[in-house]
DNA sequence: CGCAATCATATGTCAGACGTTTAATTGTCT
DNA sequence: AGACAATTAAACGTCTGACATATGATTGCG
């Protein structure tokens, strides 16, 4: 771990870069204290100001945290799923929002990674699952309830749905897909007539997870995969028709 | 984007966050300039070398890029799905390597994230894919393969079954999933009976996607993924015998 | 023996400086 | 006038040295 080319720029890149490749490696294990910025510094032969970009730059990855006083220090950051989470969610949100990701593509994404939880959902939901599944789909029967505040439901049920299937690789991957959407969703305008179609599903799905059919389950995943890009079609026609009558 | 409480303890972290949301809310827009870190400094009323440290926790996550010279600074940088790809591969490997995910777990999402992209793979397949996947089950009919190689194959063939689902964020979700399984498959000693079996599926999984079958295709896929799973409990068993005799 | 004051260590921040890269400007020559 | 070369200016990248602050360990006193 003392590679350095005596290229004198991105030198705090390429110190981070030798750290996290020596973490990944498991040549460092979790909790393991890394020498101090000014050893470090010796180290790699540079100023104490270069260590720090590096370590920042780890820190932002959450590979390390850092501690002050006498027996701080950078340690390695045993990664949580919940950290995981956040970036996975920063990130998704920014390929869909910067990079020419239409909805459509989102959309089939997002169902086709849920129908892939189903099975295991219908295998495994426990009574917690359900209950904050018949929860959500109960809060978005109510009336006044605003646009924003039917989607966070939307996701809340999804989510509890994907959690259902006891998996937390899979919790992690859709947290992305998911709560990325959640801004794209909230342009939406629903009806009533679209919320209570919504709902109906939402609770054929849970019906159906809870008496472990999971063709049944599947089947209304699909029914709803296609009603949002339906109801996404009609907001983006409208949309476009606006712009035209411009 | 001023916020800055006058705590004087993770300054860096602040501007960094403020920045961030910045971008995120699009207040920011792709390849805008930022201002000079001098300006920044100046703005946020701290040090050039706390504005630096905040930057490079933006740098390590692709939020920005930053350009020297005249002309030169921090600019916010279009995400691409190949930045994309490396965080979530990084991430995916430390989350399965030191957060006590059981192989069972992570070949499970897997297998059930493929499956999910294989109906659309088989509607979607083009003549590229099909031929990658034909030559990554012919390479892993070479004898003398070591284990390695053939896991990097296994990789290539499944990556490009995904990728046939032509949809980029499928593709990118998964990436982290397969790849990160790598270091994983890799323990595992493939006998050349079990070499046969993989290419065999793999060969039947090509022949259904082709064919636009998806649910032959799921079937294999389904055979696949037990198959793995039961390898991989012979390997935990046999180590474990193995510790036991010691 | 217990508790409080002190100390040592390491991170967090600041100020000022120099080197390097790069583009724009300026100046000169044809 | 136009083209090419030299200068200049802006900005990042790095270094040095210093001070502030947090926190565990040590020491000293009652």
């Amino acid at each position: 771990m003392k590679i350095d080319p005596s290229n004198p720029a991105d030198l705090s890149a390429q110190i981070a870069k030798a750290i996290r490749d020596a973490i990944i490696s498991g040549a460092l294990p979790v909790d393991e204290r890394l020498p101090s910025e000014a050893e470090l510094a010796e180290q790699f032969d540079v100023s104490r100001p270069t260590v720090r970009e590096a370590l920042k730059r780890l820190a932002a990855q959450s590979l390390i945290r850092t501690q002050r006083g006498a027996t701080g220090g950078a340690f390695v950051n045993r990664l949580r799923f919940e950290d995981a989470y956040g970036q996975q969610i920063t990130t998704s949100t920014l390929l869909l929002s910067m990079n020419d990701v239409s909805f459509a593509t989102a959309c089939e994404a997002r169902y086709a990674l849920e129908r892939a939880c189903a099975p295991l959902s219908a295998a495994r939901r426990t009574a917690d699952h359900l209950a904050t599944m018949r929860a959500e789909a109960h809060r978005q029967s109510q009336p006044g309830l605003t646009d924003e505040a039917f989607c966070a439901s939307d996701v809340a049920f999804h989510r509890a749905l994907v959690d259902a299937a006891g998996n937390p690789v899979l919790s992690y991957q859709l947290a992305g897909a998911v709560e990325a959407m959640q801004p794209l969703m909230n342009m939406i305008t629903f009806s009533a007539r679209d919320r209570e179609r919504i709902i109906a599903l939402h609770t054929a799905i849970a019906d159906a997870i809870e008496a472990q059919d999971s063709a049944q389950a599947d089947e209304n995943l699909a029914n709803l995969a296609a009603y949002t890009q339906e109801l996404a079609q009609d907001v983006i026609a409208k949309r476009a028709a606006k712009a035209r009558a411009k």
